[in-house]
DNA sequence: CCCTATGTTCCCAA
DNA sequence: CTTGGGAACATAGG
């Protein structure tokens, strides 16, 4: 479930309970897990972020790597309470860190050194409008596909991407070599807008995502497309509509989205 | 029972 | 080679 944001969220909050804290012990509760082991009395560096995938770096170069994918989520957990769904635990000083996953698709993986290159560029580190109008000259994608390419764009799911493409007035079917310079300097700054807003809302809470500290989050109040099918389009009065692409619920607005 | 789901990967067909 | 569809992963909720 978590896209850009909500990562983004679980990072900063990561930040703030983290610092400089000795890992005391690691469980793995879930078989998918593989075996996990030589991370006990390393500390935690750093807490980073690369699209979707959140970092932790440890003493002894070793990385962390976490991907939620559907139904993933960290919980800082100082009380007694009890939750289903724990699949791993990372045990520090002051409190633990849980990985719950209901549907067992999230990922977790422990690195020697650098992270792998495997995602495209992340929108806050480095999204150049010049540099992918030339790349899409030579994609036969419709752009929605394209700013969803974790290999290309790394962080946009299929809510933001529906979100953005509605404040940049483009259809989602668009082909991504028909895009012009001028369309693909809106699709940067309407991106960089809409992510960093739904991070300073904690991300979007449909119905699973909670952020470290058990919140939901906010952005969910200001979404203009994305789960408002057959509702008026708050740009144009249109209606919004809801179709498939590529396998993912997409929702537009067929007036005001060419 | 049906359908849907904020993600990714794989196989297969066009 | 590229692209898209569908299934798979596993579970909850409407």
């Amino acid at each position: 479930m978590p896209e850009l944001p909500e990562v983004e969220t679980l990072c900063r909050q990561l930040r703030q309970v983290v610092f400089a804290s000795k890992i005391s012990g690691i469980q793995v509760l879930d078989n998918k897990i593989g075996e996990v082991r030589g991370l006990e009395g390393r500390e935690i560096l750093a807490v980073k972020r690369h699209g979707k995938v959140l970092e932790l770096e440890l003493t002894g170069n070793r990385l962390i790597l976490l991907h939620f994918r559907m139904t993933g989520r960290l919980l800082w957990h100082i009380g007694d309470g009890l939750y289903s769904h724990v699949r791993f635990v990372i045990s520090l000083s002051k409190g633990r860190i849980l990985l719950i996953d209901p549907r067992r698709f999230a990922t977790l993986s422990v690195h020697k050194k650098r992270r792998p290159s495997f995602l495209g560029t992340d929108p806050f580190e480095d999204f150049n409008p010049l540099y992918f109008w030339e790349f899409s000259q030579r994609s036969h994608l419709p752009i929605k596909s394209l700013l969803m390419d974790q290999r290309r764009i790394a962080g946009i799911g299929n809510i933001y991407a529906c979100e953005i493409l509605h404040q940049a007035h483009i259809s989602p079917w668009r082909m991504a070599c028909d895009l012009s310079l001028a369309e693909w300097e809106n699709i940067v700054d309407v991106t960089i807008s809409i992510l960093s807003k739904a991070i300073l809302c904690h991300g979007t809470t449909i119905s699973d995502w909670r952020d470290l500290f058990n919140r939901k989050g906010m952005y969910q109040n200001h979404l203009a497309v994305y789960a408002r099918e057959g509702e008026r389009c708050l740009e144009c009065g249109g209606e919004i509509q809801r179709r498939k692409l590529n396998g993912r619920g997409t929702y537009f607005c067929p007036a005001c989205q060419n």
